[in-house]
DNA sequence: CGGGTCCTTGACAGATTTCAAGACGTGTGG
DNA sequence: CCACACGTCTTGAAATCTGTCAAGGACCCG
């Protein structure tokens, strides 16, 4: 199911259909406004177009929305299901860049060279919305606000990309799976999840790669988490039983295990 | 010299005053018209409202443009100098994020909350062009296409993120080392200096705190280098004999110093 | 049921940090 | 002008963390 990287005709399957047929995707939402779009932003409601709509499309699990070097057309805000972005490498090694959820846009990496620079992979069954990057610019001389907006969300794309990085340069392994995982929390709450019981749609072997660690230090890390009693950990399912714990740890009490003289 | 984080009132006495006097700053260029600024983002130059100009401030080494947690008024365009760009952490903990140089872009992180999350520093006597945001705003309303443009500047500072964030986690200490030389070498050429012969305005602590790496490590990896010939290093001063070689560079050949079995 | 992917765990190697000491350079004040 | 203090850089040795390799078990899906 790996597409290689820069492999251009290859995505061409992965996109959607434009037909819904199934029973499924006739439920489906399909539309929304531009002040839905607004609101899952969580920009100010000033923009009434009440006309302008914007199409969903659903992918199944491994389906790229967006490949790297494919031409730029729009910008995505997921809707719902869970997705991970990646970067590329020559040798076709994959760097995760973020797992996208509810209300996350996405695409942004692709308005300066009017290509794609990074890869958006779905993970589950999931939902975009679709905001052509010409209609937006329409909406703009329209609505002079709007633009201004977008650029609130892409500052808050650098930021968070700001943080990731302090997070890899100073901290080390057990800090950044403690943080990882509040932060996953406090995101799950926020698209209305518990934030103390959830499913990690990812395999350990991309939150290492995101976290720049060995898959094998992730899923140690979990079990002496488990061990200290900050969180339960059963495969994928995990519970947070000491959530701001997690926020503030720096490194584990050290337990030496395996030694004959303790 | 230290600024503790988040003390409010101290850096206001690092912002430069209002009224030039000396003689080096009667000779200054003092304003920039928006198609220079343009120019220097790399920018088509539709924009020709000729009349638009923007104010240059000096500041001296150690001086800070803004500060984390400074309400956000402005963005700043690197007019000459160097500087750099860091976080702090609740503890005092410096992150660089990076060494803005001419024509860098600067700010955008202030956009979302109306605060700087981050703090820039100058490394050298430097001069900044200041863009208040809300001239911006208002020249958008005429030229439609100049807002579009900053988005295609904030989507660049997420591809350098993105970028930075894949070094960090793919490579080791040898390879992020010889790849941040590289793109120094390739900035300097970007604005007119040799790409082979420089001098770091940083020290040892600030490239280990931007690559995720010990000040020793640093040390140790660009005296490996000068063994190996591919660079020269005299403290600050650094000439690059194989620019290529560091570009590709995954790991240098072992070489056992030291050892009596050899 | 079989094949594949994912996860866990141990042992070991290797990379990097930490700690420590000394050299080098620079700026300041006597 | 020199002495001194300070920050920076280098270098070594030891400690520690993390990655790598390997094997086995759990789970899922066709």
């Amino acid at each position: 199911m790996d597409v290689s990287p820069h492999a251009a005709p290859q995505w061409v399957d992965a996109l959607p259909s434009r037909t819904f047929s199934s029973d499924d995707e006739r439920h489906a939402k399909l539309w929304s406004s531009l002040s839905e779009v607004c609101r899952m932003l969580g920009l100010p409601p000033v923009c009434r177009d009440g006309d302008v709509m914007f199409q969903h499309v659903k992918f199944k699990p491994a389906q790229r929305v967006y490949t790297a070097g494919q031409s730029f057309e729009s910008l995505y805000i997921v809707y719902s299901g869970f997705l991970k972005s990646v970067l590329l490498d020559e040798s076709g090694h994959e760097q995760v860049l973020g797992f996208p959820m509810k209300c996350d846009m996405l695409g942004t990496d692709g308005i300066d060279s009017k290509f794609y620079q990074s890869e958006l992979v779905a993970q589950s069954t999931a939902e975009v919305i679709v905001i052509p990057f010409r209609t937006l610019v329409d909406l703009s001389k329209k609505n002079l606000d709007l633009e201004l907006e977008f650029l609130a969300v892409m500052s808050r794309e650098v930021i968070r990309q700001q943080h990731l990085l302090f997070n890899l340069c100073s901290l080390q392994a057990e800090a950044r799976v403690a943080r990882f995982l509040y932060a996953l929390s406090q995101r799950f709450a926020g698209i209305g999840y518990s934030s103390t019981q959830f499913t990690l749609r990812m395999t350990r072997q991309e939150i290492g790669s995101y976290l720049g660690l060995a898959l094998e230090t992730v899923s140690r890390v979990l079990g002496a988490f488990q061990e200290e009693g900050l969180i339960s950990v059963e495969r994928k399912e995990i519970t947070l039983f000491q959530p701001e714990a997690l926020r503030a740890l720096k490194r584990l009490p050290v337990r030496r295990r395996f030694s004959s003289y303790g």
